[in-house]
DNA sequence: ACTATACAATTGGTCAGTCCATTCAACCTT
DNA sequence: AAGGTTGAATGGACTGACCAATTGTATAGT
């Protein structure tokens, strides 16, 4: 029924004021927050709660510091790399499996895909058509050209133009690539990808959305039943016991 | 070329050993860390360098304190809930709107049925006709019914039992959730919403994937045409100027 | 006049030490 | 046996000092 009125921390308190203001608009991205010791003298703390205070918002992505003269407390260019950063904790945790993005893969970029179709802007496609430039000509001269492949699915995603779409296609691709460099495919498969690449490429400048949609759907099966031989049954054996 | 071999800071260094120490299984969720005397002599730093290291570990979710006599820093269970927060924070920032939400919903929610469809267990399935059940009572008893509305559609997203689908409709449900509730819908139209659920569930139930994917998508096109009047031009005047 | 060096001021980073608040188990009293 | 007391362990907070990095500025040298 009641909550306690304040954090039992100071730390926390500061930590929660600071990320109240700056997520109010009451700090523009890049200014600089008042130097530790003043802002001790304003929470009337000490410089040591407010310092760890600090320190989670650093954690949070929130701020960050600089030392010298110049430096201090910035407020931060939130980003997806947040998010991506938790995921890849999660990964790492085994809470989530390379099946898992495999599934979530197939759902969302097919339909990224179709969206970028309508909503493509010409710088979108001239950097599309770049990278599938740039990863031939990896492919081509024989080097690794995981980072090109990578890229033009996560283009695909922003020019789908949801910044959610990106974030996932971001955080997912990042893990996945983990996977997929381990692996070294050959040629032929390579140059495989740069066609598909290239066709996909095409619907989206045509904006022809459902094409764009089919043509990557069957790119990402494809490539990922070459990454990883499905699962035995198909299915799920079980789940985790526990589960909260 | 090249990079400093260490970080920065001591609080850092410590942050990361012990982050990597719980990443790498050598702690078991619930195991209690060193007390911070013990870490500093340890790690040979001061208590201060100990405490901001935890501060950092604790915002990142990856431990959790108590105080007192058997207190002390445990590792903690970390879930999706992780991720969650990140998304809420982006949002916050104006990062996301409403309408991308919107869009990532109507890609997910109907496959998340489909999967649902064919990997409920039978305990999913009870959970989602409790919740139904009550959000009908609460409907007729004049309650508001938007929590277990919520409720329903993440019972789904687990059922899909893929955690990342179920990260994803929590945290954009969790944020929806805020515009939804500042409406007061019509008394017709939440008995409207409970049927639609239980078109839904009796699809996952009977095992029809398809079916329960286009009633989902049904219905999601539904709440959201009441939610918020369609965009002017049903599409986009723009984009954000600024990209990174 | 220009350049390079030295210096000083500012800011975050670290430390040692002290004391407080909370928690709970062991002990004591009734 | 029940209930209360106490004390040890632990995190939380504070103080004051000093270190380290950064950069603007003054100064010396050319």
């Amino acid at each position: 029924m009641f909550e306690p009125v304040k954090n039992q921390r100071v730390s926390d308190e500061i930590l929660q004021q600071i990320r109240d203001a700056v997520l109010a608009g009451k700090f523009q991205i890049g200014d600089r927050l008042p130097n530790e010791r003043t802002l001790a003298e304003q929470f009337v703390a000490s410089r040591t709660s407010v310092r760890e205070a600090l320190r989670g918002l650093e954690q949070q992505g929130v701020i960050y510091t600089k030392k010298g003269v110049t430096g201090g407390a910035f407020v931060a260019d939130l980003d997806h790399r947040l998010v991506s950063r938790s995921f890849q904790t999660l990964l790492t945790l085994r809470k989530i499996s390379i099946n898992h993005i495999a599934e979530v893969r197939l759902i969302f970029e097919p339909e990224a895909a179709r969206l970028a179709a309508s909503r493509a802007t010409s710088q979108d496609l001239e950097e599309m058509e770049e990278v599938i430039e740039t990863m031939n000509n990896a492919v081509e001269a024989g080097k690794s050209p995981t980072s090109f492949d990578l890229k033009f699915h996560k283009l695909v995603a922003r020019a789908a133009d949801n910044p959610i779409l990106e974030m996932l296609a971001d955080s997912m691709l990042e893990v996945a690539s983990q996977v997929i460099t381990e692996l070294h495919p050959s040629l032929e498969v390579l140059r495989h990808v740069v066609r598909r690449h290239l066709e996909v490429f095409e619907a989206i400048k045509n904006k022809e959305g459902d094409l764009a949609f089919s043509l990557m759907s069957r790119h990402i099966v494809d490539v990922q039943r070459r990454l990883a031989p499905p699962p035995n049954d198909n299915g799920r054996k079980g789940r985790s016991i526990v589960r909260k």
